[in-house]
DNA sequence: AGGTTAAACTTGACTCATTCCAAAAAATGG
DNA sequence: CCATTTTTTGGAATGAGTCAAGTTTAACCT
């Protein structure tokens, strides 16, 4: 499996190193993660990296879209491996727990290709809000 | 115009205070503003204004819906007083600025009202990300 | 009106995610 | 295998936002 993560990060042209691949390997086993259970995964097997390798393994492989950077408003940035499609998230006003859901209104790319006020747009962002399953029983505020 | 605003306080049950009504009236003034702006607009009337007292108002009238927090994804708070419409945001990824767009997709409450994944969704939130016209202007980058 | 009380405000310290920095280490390319 | 360039390290810094103790004030009551 280690050389899957090593491929990945040759086919766009980052250096592979211990931590990226560990990182990266963790952003793939645990969506929707943040930062802190990113660093804590990474040193259950790599002990000594720094929270500093892993903040710059993370902007990196964001900023060439090997993985996505998800940041609800008041939450702290998360990350997911499911990139190139054109999913968006539900958030659980209570928990916290966040969920992929499928473009749902309209086709595909769920964007609106012409300008808006003169923006020129290129990427529509959906976050749902709500309560999830557990929270929504009776008995949770 | 102050009267205004001691109305809208009093209509939410909220006591008027010179504070609150400062602030209510810096983010009708200008819209999208962020905490700093708001705090700095506040503080041309009323120098002495808190920091905190500021927060505290933005929060209080936040939750109580007579402004509504915006928070894209890296960028501080930023607040508004369109409230009640379904409108949504588009955002410059060059200089920041935010301009409304009104719902596009769909019809009014732009809301799945089924629920997703066990979710029970009660609010979707959409920002587009893209360039402003300045910043789309060749030179830019 | 004047007193009472709960809610707001002030001040200043503090948290915590994220970034900055300079030195040390490691990964490619020749 | 060595040189060059990029990463990692470790620690300090930043900055939006929150917390808490004590004081002030708006709103209610008679």
């Amino acid at each position: 499996m280690t050389l899957d993560f090593e491929q990945m990060l040759r086919e766009v042209a980052l250096r592979v190193t211990r931590p990226r691949v560990e990182v990266l390997s963790a952003v793939h086993a645990r969506p929707h993660a943040d930062t802190d259970s990113i660093i804590a995964a990474v040193r259950t097997t790599l002990p000594t990296v720094s929270h500093q390798a892993v903040y710059d393994s993370l902007n990196a492989m964001t900023a060439v879209g090997l993985v996505r950077r998800i940041q609800p408003s008041g939450l702290v940035a998360r990350y997911e491996s499911r990139v190139g499609d054109n999913h968006h998230h539900v958030v659980c006003r209570s928990c916290g727990l966040i969920a992929d859901v499928d473009c749902s209104v309209g086709e595909a790319p769920c964007l609106i290709a012409s300008d808006a006020g003169g923006f020129t747009i290129d990427e529509a962002e959906v976050v749902y809000w709500g309560l999830c399953s557990d929270c929504s029983t009776p008995g949770n505020p």
